[in-house]
DNA sequence: TGAAATGTTGGGGCG
DNA sequence: ACGCCCCAACATTTC
C-alpha cells in the first residue's frame, strides 16, 4: 500500500516552526507543499511586499528541500490549481492555515467543498493568538473598542505554546513547479530595491534571531524607546509576522519567557504584548467587517468632502511636503520598505487631516510600498487615524507635524538621515525650516522652494479646514 | 497612541 | 504692608 499524499497549501504561514497544518500533513504520510500565486486576489501584494515575498520564498524553498519536501510553485485560481495538483499527485487530503481576509475566506469555503469520503480537507489555526469568534463581549457580539478587547484576550485561555518544526518529512518527487525567478517578484529594470536590502534578511533563521534580540536586548526599554524613530527601539518583527515567517504564538511565548527571566523587562513586555493585541484587534475587525479595507466603519464618514489633489498626493508619496518629519517618513518608506510606527501615525494624520485626502489613498500607497504590508493592520490603522474606524482617534485629534517632530525626534537625527538637504540645520529647529531667519537658512545651505519645498499647506489653516469638513459631514 | 484655547493659580515686581 | 498687574505654569475644556 502506498503512503498517503497530502497537499499543504501555504499562504501567509511561510514557516516550518509552529505550523500545525504542516505537522498534520507530515504525520499523514507524504506531503506536497504548494504556494500559489493567485491573480484573482483583489488585494494582490504590492511592489515592496512582492520583493519581500521573493526573499521569503527562496528561503522556504531551501528549508523545505532540506527537510525533504520540495516546495511547488503554481499560478492560478487556487481552487482549480489544487484540484489539478491533487490529481497529479494522487493526494487524498488538503491542509492549510486559516485566513481572515474576505478573499482568503471565500477560497477556504470553496476548498471545503472538495471534502468527501476519499478526500480530507483540514483547516488549522496558527496565524492569530485568539480566534476572532472566541473573543466576545458580554452580550455575545464582537468588540469595537480596543481596551475591553485586550482585556477579554488576557482573560481568555492562554495561546497554546508554539510547536516544534519537523526534522524530516517525506515529499513527492518530480512535481512540476514554476520557477521563482519567472514570477519576477523582484524589481526588473531600475532596481529600486537597493534600500530594501538594508533589512535584516527575511529568512526563518533571521526571524528567530530578530525575535531573540528584541526580547533579550530591547524589550526592557520598549515602552519609551518604541516611540523614537531615531533609535532602534521597535521589535522589527512586522515583515515576519505579515508573511507568517514567525507565528504570533512564537512571539508571545518568547516575550513571556523573557519577562519571567528578567523582571526589568516586565513593564516593556506588557506594552509589547498589547501591541501584539492591536494586531489581533485588526484581524478581529476585518473578520467581522470584510469591507474594512474599502469602506469607513462609521457610515457618517462616507459623506466627508475629501479633496481630490493629485499633486498633493504625489508630494506626500515622494516626501516633498515641506514638513521634515513627514518627508523623512515617506522617504524612509520608499527607500527601505518600512517606516517607524510613530512616523506612520504622523504621515497618516498629515494625509488625511492636513491634506484632506481620502484615507484609502494612503492605505493603497502603504500597501504598495510596505514590505510588511498586512491587509488587516493596514485597513484598521488607516481607519483609526482617519477617525472613521473602531475605537478611532477622534477626528479632531490632529497631529501637529512640527510638535511631533520636536517631541519624538528632538535633535532631528531621524530627519537628517532621510532628508539630507536639511543636514546643515542644527538641532530641533530643522522641524520648521520656514521659521528660520534668512541668515541661518543661508548658513545651512537651505533654499526653501529650491532645494527643499516650502510647506505644502499651512498647518493651522489645514487644521481648521479639516475640523469644519468634519462638522459638516456630521450634520448630514 | 493631540493640540489649541481657555481657565486657574501663585509668585514676584512695583507703585 | 498692601493691592494690583503680569505672566509662567499648570489644569481644564474644546475642537
Amino acid at each position: 500500500m502506498s503512503i498517503p499524499v497530502t497537499l499543504l497549501w501555504l499562504r501567509n504561514d511561510l514557516r516550518l516552526i509552529d505550523h500545525p497544518a504542516l505537522l498534520w500533513a507530515a504525520a499523514r504520510g507524504r506531503i506536497v507543499p504548494v504556494y500559489i500565486r493567485d491573480p484573482t486576489d483583489p488585494w494582490k501584494r504590492g511592489g515592496a511586499s512582492q520583493w519581500a515575498l521573493h526573499q521569503i520564498l527562496s528561503d522556504l524553498i531551501a528549508r523545505l528541500a532540506q527537510v525533504g519536501a520540495p516546495l511547488v510553485l503554481r499560478t492560478g485560481d487556487p481552487f482549480g490549481v489544487l484540484q489539478v495538483l491533487a490529481a497529479e499527485t494522487g493526494a487524498t487530503a488538503l491542509a492549510f492555515s486559516r485566513a481572515y481576509d474576505p478573499h482568503g475566506r471565500a477560497q477556504e469555503k470553496k476548498m471545503e467543498s472538495l471534502a468527501g469520503p476519499n478526500f480530507a480537507v483540514r483547516c488549522f489555526s496558527s496565524s492569530l493568538l485568539f480566534e476572532p469568534e472566541t473573543i466576545r463581549t458580554k452580550s455575545g457580539g464582537p468588540f469595537r473598542v480596543y481596551t475591553p478587547f485586550a482585556k477579554a484576550c488576557f482573560a481568555a485561555p492562554s495561546p497554546v505554546l508554539p510547536l516544534a518544526g519537523p526534522r524530516k518529512v517525506q515529499g513527492v518527487e518530480a512535481v512540476s513547479s514554476d520557477k521563482l525567478a519567472d514570477w519576477a517578484l523582484e524589481p526588473q529594470g531600475p532596481d529600486w530595491a537597493a534600500g530594501l536590502r538594508s533589512f535584516s534578511r527575511l529568512t526563518e533563521e533571521a526571524a528567530r534571531a530578530t525575535l531573540l534580540r528584541f526580547v533579550d536586548e530591547r524589550m526592557a526599554a520598549y515602552r519609551d524607546a518604541r516611540d523614537s524613530p531615531d533609535r532602534a527601539g521597535t521589535s522589527e518583527l512586522s515583515p515576519f509576522l505579515a508573511f507568517g515567517v514567525l507565528s504570533p504564538r512564537q512571539v508571545w511565548a518568547a516575550a513571556l519567557l523573557a519577562m519571567e527571566q528578567n523582571p526589568a523587562a516586565r513593564a516593556g513586555g506588557e506594552v509589547f504584548l498589547k501591541e501584539l493585541l492591536w494586531r489581533e484587534f485588526a484581524y478581529h475587525l476585518l473578520f467581522e467587517t470584510p469591507s474594512l479595507p474599502e469602506k469607513p466603519l462609521q457610515k457618517a464618514f462616507a459623506a466627508l468632502p475629501w479633496r481630490k489633489d493629485k499633486e498633493a498626493l504625489r508630494a506626500w508619496q515622494r516626501g516633498q511636503t515641506g514638513y521634515p518629519i513627514v518627508d523623512a517618513g515617506m522617504r524612509q518608506l520608499w527607500q527601505t520598505g518600512w517606516m517607524h510606527n510613530r512616523v506612520r501615525m504622523i504621515v497618516a494624520s498629515f494625509l488625511v487631516k492636513d491634506l484632506l485626502l481620502p484615507w484609502q489613498e494612503g492605505e493603497a500607497w502603504f500597501w504598495d510600498t510596505l514590505a510588511d504590508a498586512d491587509l488587516a493592520n493596514n485597513a484598521a490603522s488607516w481607519q483609526w487615524v482617519a477617525g472613521c474606524g473602531a475605537d478611532a482617534a477622534p477626528f479632531f485629534r490632529i497631529f501637529n507635524p512640527v510638535l511631533q517632530g520636536k517631541k519624538f525626534d528632538p535633535d532631528g537625527a531621524y530627519v537628517r538621515t532621510y532628508v539630507p538637504e536639511l543636514k546643515g540645520i542644527k538641532g530641533g529647529a530643522l522641524h520648521a525650516p520656514w521659521l528660520l531667519s534668512a541668515e541661518s537658512l543661508a548658513e545651512s545651505g537651505v533654499i526653501l522652494g529650491k532645494n527643499y519645498p516650502k510647506p505644502l499647506v499651512d498647518h493651522a489653516f489645514a487644521r481648521d479646514r479639516a475640523l469644519s469638513a468634519f462638522r459638516e459631514s456630521k450634520k448630514s
